[in-house]
RNA sequence: GGCCAGGUAGCUCAGUUGGUAGAGCAGAGGACUGAAAAUCCUUGUGUCGGCGGUUCAAUUCCGUCCCUGGCCA
């Protein structure tokens, strides 16, 4: 007999400032669906002018799973992404509604997706130690060391490329053995749904370019250095914790430490964001089975609803059948 | 109006003792397995302000005009 079909789940990608959020509310307000967001930032409790996230009120009438689930001075991973969005989409199925994937973090989803090889968890003593070689001899002498354990993953990383370089010493270090042989092992596939992708896609990137300056704009406004200082007054966190890290939290952090000023916190921020979009749609680029919108288009939102509906229909004849 | 300093890549500038030019940033393309809003790779033809002159050859020297900034009237 023919394999019964699996449960839907919908799939929103898009870069930064597409709309996405928009689309899920949609989305989430017409059909039976449960959000979950998909974004490596608004994971962060109290950031949340710098990351877009939808305001209280926005998630009071759409709940979004997987935001502000960890403070700013904690680190998240795709792996851990993975386990929660998984288990997430159990509950959500099992409660008769269906999973709504959304956000701009691609690593994320093609975790999820794809599946991960069974490799070792950061371990933030090993990466100082490697951080440490690293500041004396520079990274290129690190790149040789790996290249002993590990000619292949030396052979195709960059001698610059130092997060890299650092996990895959970091892997040897932990298990003994080379990331190149962990790699070889098939991994863990697990991914019980019929997945419906929807790319969001801006047709004019100039446009998208507008939007982005706009926000940012607005997001000064709205007081995102302020923000920032709260999190320095109550986290005291360092340029290199990975919430520092976020597009607009950085430079902010510059301006509030004296190294840039308003205005260039303004231009780099912005150059930044748009530097973000860019590795998100050659992420988008590369993936298969996507249905693409424009994002910049006036009806959008219909054109989703409207093509998620058609879909889900040939999923339920499907399983009829 | 006079004097001075500038006008070179989208931006900030370097440079050519005369042989048509190059950095940073921005932009574009790509990679991506537990930090991914991260990390890394590739990519630079532009009337060198306009018009004349000198010269085999001018972005470079000379003249003139225009524009910008500063100082003096």
């Amino acid at each position: 007999m023919s394999t019964p079909v699996q449960p839907p789940a919908i799939l929103v990608m898009g870069p930064t400032a597409s709309g996405k959020t928009a689309i899920a509310i949609r989305l989430a307000t017409t059909l039976p669906c449960e959000i979950i967001s998909v974004d490596s930032a608004q994971i962060y409790r109290e950031m949340n002018i710098g990351t877009a996230k939808p305001d209280a009120e926005t998630l009071a009438r759409a709940p979004h799973h997987l935001i502000n689930i960890i403070e700013p001075h904690e680190s998240y991973s795709a792996a851990r992404f993975r386990d929660d969005a998984l288990a997430l989409m159990r509950e959500i199925t099992e409660r008769g509604n269906i999973p709504l994937l959304v956000g701009g973090t691609m690593l994320y989803f093609k975790s999820l997706v794809e599946g991960l090889n069974d490799l070792p968890e950061a371990d933030s003593a090993i990466r100082l130690i490697i951080e440490t070689m690293a500041e004396e001899e520079g990274w290129p002498a690190i790149h040789d060391k790996l290249r002993k354990v590990d000619p292949e993953t030396a052979a195709r990383l960059d001698p610059n490329d130092a997060q890299r370089i650092q996990r895959a010493l970091e892997i040897y270090y932990i298990t003994g053995k080379s990331m190149t042989d962990l790699l070889k092992k098939p991994k863990y596939v697990y991914f019980p749904y019929t997945p419906i992708r929807i790319a969001l896609v801006p047709g004019d990137r100039a446009v998208l370019h507008e939007r982005i300056a706009a926000r940012f704009d607005a997001m000064l406004s709205a007081g995102l250095v302020d923000e920032v200082r709260r999190l320095q007054d109550e986290y005291a966190l360092d340029p290199d914790t990975p919430a520092m890290r976020c597009v607009g939290y950085r430079q902010a952090l510059d301006h509030i430490t004296g190294k840039i000023s308003l205005e260039e916190l303004r231009e780099q921020g912005i150059a930044a964001t748009r530097q973000l979009a860019k590795r998100q749609l050659t992420w988008l680029r590369g993936m298969e089975d996507l249905t693409e919108f424009d994002c910049l288009a006036e009806n959008v939102g219909d054109l989703v609803l409207e093509y998620v509906r058609q879909e889900l229909e040939a999923i339920v004849i499907a399983g009829e059948s």
